[in-house]
DNA sequence: TTTAAAATATGATATTTGTCATGTTTTAAT
DNA sequence: ATTAAAACATGACAAATATCATATTTTAAA
């Protein structure tokens, strides 16, 4: 079993602000797993006992909505942290978890979060800017998905993926979405961002390669309205 | 000046989890303030340093759209604390606070607030868990604005409002909008917003009397679609 | 490899929502 | 009480988006 200690990935979240000595503690009871692309990591309603942490991998948290459509909050991505809303709010999952990709997910148990955020100030701080940061970004996206024309809104994310994932040696997105997820994030139906990419396409704002997707004009795509 | 230690309004919010001695110091440097109906409180990009109570009245909580149209992201009410996100974040307002009646609001320099979140673990986890409060309730707005349809999320305010301000002697919804604030919950123009509640008047969902509103259907109000 | 299933694509059309114009009512200032 | 401004209301139409149908292509399983 890996070492919390020695693993780079919890410098990207909260965990960093752990002394050596809580690292060890959490480590001797963390779990390791390996979960395939598309499997459920938790569902809407269920009860996580603690926290994951992202070792390797990227997974969308999504929420079904009365329509029969999910809706996509958020891209989990290595690095991040997932579960700690829920786990800091006492409840039972809002949103569901799914592997876009392979991924490799530690499991840290609720008691040993909860002990740190009531002993080491400075961790629970670090949790707060990290919850503080997250709803900017909803607030910012409920302004985005109610403001703003689908076709705008399905540039953003392409320019948005490029900026996270950045792209391969042939200029294609390292994340390979479905048309499906496209819709997702950006409130639509299947079909109408389906359109829009071929109309992307059309225009020469990108090209594709079956799922993958390379952008070619940048400028273009920027001032899509 | 009044004192925080004797004001019950800080049993709504995060401040409940300071001892005695912390409220005394804030108590000695807070300042109160009356805000008129319509008046700013503060703006996207200001510079905010410190926390408001919400003594009395509500306020909205709205961002401008580069479509230039405003999006109310939250209604802040008596009890609330207002500026929390920004203060953790170290950043500017990403939102406008503008009130909705007249309001009494208290202000804590930062500060003060910073000192507790390092000193007061309860203090700490008890803005954490408001903020994963908020986060939720954001997560689900974009379900409900990305899925729903306009005439759903109009109805949906209307229950909303019930729930949290109740009626007044008449019946009549405890907090009166203008037609404009409900398109800016909802994310809809101001034409559509009253086009909408026109016709749950025709439908005998809602009566109205000038601004005033009143359910007179809630059966059917959640079953609109 | 073959083949069935899933994903992508696109047309036709319906529905929803936005925009512009214009009139009416309400509100608040004089 | 009068009046101007703001808010509300509604029609006509345009634009955006969803839905349904049906190919075509890609993917993954046998």
């Amino acid at each position: 079993m890996s070492k919390c200690e020695q693993c780079i990935v919890r410098q990207f979240n909260s965990l960093k602000a752990l002394s050596k000595e809580e690292l060890l503690r959490i480590s001797s009871c963390k779990t390791s797993r390996i979960v395939k692309k598309g499997e459920v990591i938790f569902e809407e309603g269920d009860t996580i006992n603690g926290v994951f942490c992202i070792k390797d991998g990227v997974c969308k948290l999504s929420k079904l909505s009365p329509n029969g459509k999910d809706q996509i909050i958020k891209l989990v991505v290595k690095g991040d942290l997932l579960g700690q809303r829920s786990l800091i709010g006492e409840e039972s999952a809002n949103l569901s978890a799914i592997a876009l990709n392979d991924m490799e997910v530690c499991f840290i148990p609720k008691s040993e979060i909860m002990y740190d955020l009531q002993k080491n100030p400075k961790f629970s701080l670090d949790m707060l800017q990290q919850m503080a940061h997250d709803l900017k970004e909803s607030d910012n996206t409920i302004v985005n998905i109610a403001q703003k024309s689908v076709k705008n809104r399905v540039a953003d994310v392409l320019i948005y993926l490029n900026a996270h994932f950045g792209v391969d040696q042939k200029g294609y997105l390292s994340i390979n979405l479905s048309r499906e997820d496209y819709a997702n994030i950006v409130g639509t139906a299947t079909e109408s961002a389906i359109r829009i990419l071929s109309q992307f396409k059309k225009d020469g704002l990108i090209s594709t390669q079956g799922k993958q997707i390379k952008i070619e004009d940048f400028k273009k795509l920027e001032r899509v309205v």
